[in-house]
DNA sequence: TGGAACTTTCAAAAGTTATTGAAAGTTTAA
DNA sequence: TTAAACTTTCAATAACTTTTGAAAGTTCCA
């Protein structure tokens, strides 16, 4: 296979995940392409890569900068901005950990908390199942919430070789 | 805080958490709603508590079906279908986590398979930028492979015990 | 200061996904 | 076999999300 046709299915399947996970379809391309590019990748080139606007270019940039996985860069004597991606793929994976759960699971739990102060009977079996559940819930998020914040401290060798170990 | 209340809440909480992460807000709804019931619940019910068609419960239903989270019931002298779903939450995790897999994960690996047999000049920067690029996917996602069939076959106690005592 | 080179914004258009509801299909029991 | 009671399907449409592109904004430097 070519390299210009395996960037093409790679760029392909990252934003075909991305958008089953929620991320813009696009946004996940941008990220395929600067994650792969050895260096740093002006508007124009990342339009005429993937065939978009502009301002789609500049809009989904700008989500990747705020979820901490894209960088702008200046070359010196030129006017242009170009955008680089972090390339270490655990860093990448610790920092979107870290950006779902400060924007998906933190929200959540604050709600589960909030809920679980239900009054009523606890004999009423609808009481019992609802409170039952939500305790569920939070127990495991609570274990998620803390698994994700030992990955922060952790290094990638804890990932690789310690967690494995313990699985076999 | 009121039962009606809670439940509402917490189902409006679920809905918007399935979204963010790909899942239909109408099936995540639906799939909150059964979990804090302590009886099986018919369509009709459904479509009154959730304010929706027949049609759409009928499809998401479906769908959660298809996921292994819920199972149609038959009452005794009863025609109508009622629907219940799993209360275990790590159960629910473990389905969760295994459906995905198949779905998202393993489409991804094998592409990564395939693009990782270009051809060209390991000493062109954007080869090798590419190459590593996708050898450092493969090797996080093979493990969160791994890591997902070991959940498969660990008892709850793995996860709320081992796995964090690992973690201090 | 003026204007070229660039970036950002945002309203409208296009594209995608979810929902409805009516019609078709199925099952049950008399 | 019929018809009532229920479920399923699917084409139309509504709702939502993404993308465009032209206009506005910014920055740089002659």
């Amino acid at each position: 296979m070519k390299l210009a046709e395996a960037k093409n299915q790679f760029v392909q399947a990252w934003g075909t995940l991305g958008s089953k996970w929620g991320i813009n379809r696009t946004m996940a391309q941008l990220h395929a392409l600067l994650m792969i590019s050895p260096d740093p990748m002006s508007a124009e080139e990342l339009m005429e890569e993937l065939n978009i606007s502009r301002g789609n270019v500049n809009m989904n940039i700008r989500e990747l900068i705020d979820w901490g996985l894209v960088e702008k860069v200046h070359k010196p004597r030129d006017r242009k901005e170009y955008f680089w991606a972090e390339k270490d793929i655990w860093k990448i994976t610790k920092q979107v950990a870290r950006e779902r759960k400060k924007r998906e699971l933190e929200p959540v739990l604050r709600v589960l908390d909030q809920v679980s102060k239900v009054e009523g009977d606890k004999k009423d079996k609808n009481v019992k199942a609802f409170t039952d559940a939500v305790s569920g819930i939070k127990r495991i998020a609570g274990n998620a919430d803390k698994a994700i914040e030992t990955m922060f401290k952790a290094e990638e060798n804890w990932f690789f070789g310690g967690l494995l170990k313990l699985f076999k």
